[in-house]
DNA sequence: CCAAATCGTTAGTCACACTAACGCTAGTTC
DNA sequence: GAACTAGCGTTAGTGTGACTAACGATTTGG
């Protein structure tokens, strides 16, 4: 929790929240996409998706643009300043971990990653 | 967070949640006593915490009463059926630690709470 | 004795998890 | 090709939890 606060403060000074670098560093990850593969992946609601995407197409971060293929579809698409953002963002979060992890030398942060996402991968999407 | 769902999720069929939790679990440590006390304690706002001691009264889990040595404060005292509720909940929770601990030996178990000890206690209450 | 600090309380804001329902579009079936 | 079903984006609303501001009452320290 008290990590999560540190995170949030950090993110709120860089004008972002989890859920717009969530978005960010998917839509790198796995390039453009529709709100709902944005939803599955990032495991945001699509009805929270909608605020976050309009936040993001309001900073210029994102372009969204009715998919031609399926009509129903918005196709979500990084734009230069959105990866400008995600680097910026990444290089925060970097410093947080820091912060966080740093009473720990670096074969225990290995050993408490590596048990953490073993639990992550156990239990998948579902739990 | 996933295992933050269950722990929600498990608690609310023992119609609890994390703060009731919190709450009596300190009491029962630390016995009796003020709201300000378990606010520090439990790191819950004292603004928050009014509110979760009239839902533990109504219950019928804790006490309120004005503590005779200093009329700003209220004692608040766990009750037999506190008590019971809170040896459930211990119960609840230890059946979710396990479901999310599944896949870790007691090994790897006991690796991963010395990691997590160190980060909590390096970075106390402030952070 | 008076000012400052503490305590409980009320009211309100913000982030995030989650549900329900609606209109639109696409694919399927008869 | 009409009707049904399913998926998509959107709106509105609920509940939990973190956090701030302010107020009346009481206690304490100079």
């Amino acid at each position: 929790m008290q990590a999560d606060r540190r995170v949030n403060e950090e993110l709120a000074r860089a004008d972002a929240r989890k859920w717009h670098f969530a978005v960010l560093a998917t839509l790198d990850e796995f390039g453009a996409a529709s709100q709902a593969e944005l939803s599955d992946r990032t495991r945001i609601y699509r009805s929270d998706l909608v605020a976050v995407i309009n936040e993001l197409t309001a900073r210029g971060q994102v372009d969204r643009a009715p998919d031609p293929a399926d009509r129903r579809r918005n196709l979500i698409t990084l734009t230069q300043a959105g990866r400008r953002q995600l680097r910026e963002l990444d290089k925060v979060l970097a410093e947080v971990e820091e912060e966080v992890l740093a009473p720990l030398s670096p074969v225990e942060r290995k050993q408490l990653t590596d048990l953490l996402t073993v639990l992550v991968e156990h239990h998948g999407q579902p739990m």
